[in-house]
DNA sequence: GAAATAGTGTCTCTCAGACAGTATCGA
DNA sequence: TCGATACTGTCTGAGAGACACTATTTC
């Protein structure tokens, strides 16, 4: 490149550069099964936007929110305004990093368009905005599974399985599990979000929380909510009995196969 | 997007599309501290082309090999292409995986031109060939430690930042050291690749060997080497002392903080 | 014999996972 | 009282990490 990039004017250039942006969501739903205060039913949802029935391509298929990229902004900073003008949601309410750039043959027959796609994760409670704005409009929240049989507009059941991969990582390695709840919760709340989005996660409840607060290689990810008065906080809001509640903090601890 | 796109042509498309590769290997040394056998020093070293001097844009600075991408070709491809080009390495001999895209106003002072970044990982000795060819060329490998300290072309510096951080990720997390080691490699050899790439890993080396090859979660990452016989291979040029040979596997077992 | 590495053995403290059992509170 | 969840306790086998020790080969 170093010296071919000087004379890039003899190469034809891609027809623009969008960002797709694959937003999940938790959304709970009381459990139907019981009558009592219960845990509620959690869904691992994802956003999608069905395109104009008129359009040249896909026309009426469902995608990923998205939108081209300008010379003006980085491209993160067209992620998060596309997010913005999609949902109505700010920034710092949103987490949201790059998931990778792709590029075939064919994949947009409107010619050479890339596309780079980032997943977003948002708690259900900053969506409500959004979802009563547009509640008959053509942005859905669908479940992983539906969408995923889904036959999507581009390349996007391709990006959909990366993402949520990626995502499942992401759960079980980092505490990104702090964007789809609440800043306080309770140990069988973060349990249900991370059996959720990774169902191959099984633990035992009373295991999960000692291993969580006491074990060595663990102390720190998350800790004890108190209140102003450094007293420990309860919540009973989705039991019977009242659960301690806790906080993520910013330790992640490292992770190593050696 | 999905309206949006139906109108593309009213947008202002990038200038293109290139990708860069920054390509890492691991180089030996023969240790000059002692005149017996011995494990030899490793560096991990960073591949960079020296830009053009005519060129418009930093001309004679370092940069990362790479080149534009076409229409006709994945970004993938396109990726292993410049490889290939410039290293005249068959993508079989190397690993090479997408780190992220990059854009910001004024990254590449020729215009509005993204770059998809790759890392790759190689051994050194596919690389003889590669410096027998250009030894006196623009094609240098550099250690990661000088390279950081130059001021690169473009916003190489940040990239090279991201891609060894990401490298020190993967080499922890996942079994991408055999990229760096012969198919059959004693644990000490292993230990030292470790060492070398993330050099806040330490490990007790007797420790070192019991865990990985004993240890529940572990076992199978690596495997004894054995002939066409079934007997154990062992081997001596790297100590005084022959030592057990091993390969890896292909399992990697999984990882979670919860 | 000294240098450099390979590999074994041992000891202690910690941990993972299984499971039993008690507590709390609402319907 | 039953249902649902919270939490504590106990037990066992496995593992992590520290360190001492022996073996092997070359200079």
């Amino acid at each position: 490149m170093a010296t071919e990039s000087t004379t890039q004017k003899k190469y034809r250039s891609p027809d623009g550069l969008p960002t797709d942006i694959c937003l999940f969501t938790i959304t709970t739903e009381p459990r139907r099964d019981t009558k009592n205060k219960a845990l509620p039913d959690l869904t691992l949802k994802v956003l999608l936007i069905q395109r104009d029935p008129k359009s040249d391509r896909f026309p009426g298929y469902w995608a990923f929110p998205g939108g081209f990229s300008t010379e003006h902004e980085t491209i993160d900073a067209c992620a998060e305004r596309e997010l913005r003008e999609e949902t109505h949601l700010s920034p710092e309410a949103v987490h949201i990093e790059q998931l990778r750039t792709y590029y075939a043959p064919g994949r947009d027959p409107g010619g050479w368009i890339p596309t780079v796609v980032y997943y977003a994760l948002v708690n259900e409670s900053r969506l409500s905005g959004f979802k009563a704005d547009d509640d008959a409009a053509d942005a859905r929240l669908f479940s992983v599974e539906e969408a995923m049989g889904m036959q999507l507009a581009f390349d996007h059941n391709l990006i959909l399985q990366d993402a949520l991969q990626r995502v499942q990582e992401k759960m079980l390695q980092t505490n990104i599990a702090k964007e789809f709840l609440p800043r306080e919760f309770t140990l069988s709340e973060l349990l249900k979000v991370i059996e959720t989005v990774v169902p191959s996660f099984q633990a035992d409840r009373s295991n999960f929380g000692k291993k969580l607060v006491s074990t060595q290689a663990r102390k720190g990810i998350i800790e004890i909510a108190t209140d102003a008065h450094g007293r420990e906080k309860y919540s009973n809001s989705t039991s019977q009995t009242k659960a301690k509640l806790y906080r993520f903090t910013d330790y992640v601890p490292p992770l190593t196969i050696y």
